[in-house]
DNA sequence: GAGGAGATCGTCT
DNA sequence: GACGATCTCCTCT
């Protein structure tokens, strides 16, 4: 899509989620092993405009990725595998394509895929999705009443942040770190349906105060759906 | 609309 | 015991 306004196709597509009818996978290709084997700022713009599904029971949840920020590992003050492998960071160090998640400030979970070659760290961060599919289940897991019109406002509290995307798609740490991303077997996992990205922004990353600086956060420049535009 | 502060608990030192 | 890759509510302008 040029960079104009925002277009249709990124606009939900089913409210309820439910799984009948046409298969609401097809289409959808899981992302392979290799594609995040290697260094996150290279993978971060080529995520963009991923989706991430996730199997909520009996309902389909997907939402389509639009921002995103890139940890380094042993290279980036800010990352968690900074001062090395952890019980908590472990999955950082794993092959790439997994899940790790952790819990932050009490209240939040946050969800990152790894990527680089087993062994060495370095992952990208889920920080906004744009809700595609199974918003009801979204709305209620995020504690919310939907509104049966949907307002666009509205939507954008289900996952314009990192905690809130988490909630909404109902990802914890117990359920879902150390889970394969690219086994579409599984209830966890990110695909492809052909979407190709229009103008990727870069900015400095958020909410950290070690190199604070790099500019690692990527995100669609014309998304309503990013947390924030200010970088 | 912008800014500040509290909530709340896992992880690390 | 301190800190933190956040969110929400409340207050002020």
């Amino acid at each position: 899509m040029p960079d104009g306004n925002w277009s249709p196709e990124m606009s939900p597509i089913s409210k309820s989620g439910k799984t009948k009818g046409p298969d609401p996978l097809a289409g959808l290709t899981p992302l392979t092993p290799s594609f995040f084997d290697r260094d996150p700022c290279e993978v971060g713009p080529d995520l963009l405009g991923k989706v991430l599904v996730r199997r909520h029971r009996n309902t389909l949840l997907m939402g389509r990725i639009v921002e995103l920020e890139a940890y380094l590992g042993g290279a980036d003050p800010a990352a968690h595998a900074f001062a090395g492998k952890t019980a908590r960071n472990a999955v950082l160090f794993g092959p790439p394509g997994y899940a790790y998640v952790y819990f932050i400030y009490g209240n939040h979970y946050c969800l990152n895929v790894s990527c680089m070659p087993e062994g060495q760290a370095g992952c990208l961060l889920f920080r906004a999705l744009e809700p595609l599919s199974g918003l009801r289940r979204m709305a209620t897991l995020r504690g919310l009443h939907p509104d049966p019109q949907d307002p666009p406002l509205k939507l954008r509290l289900l996952t314009s942040g990192p905690g809130r995307l988490t909630q909404a798609m109902g990802i914890t740490r117990a359920h879902d770190n150390g889970k394969d991303l690219t086994d579409d077997s599984g209830d966890l996992w990110i695909a492809d349906d052909g979407y190709r990205p229009h103008k990727i922004v870069t900015t400095k990353r958020i909410g950290i105060t070690k190199a604070a600086s790099l500019p690692l956060r990527f995100y669609f420049q014309k998304s309503p759906f990013v947390s924030r535009k200010a970088g």
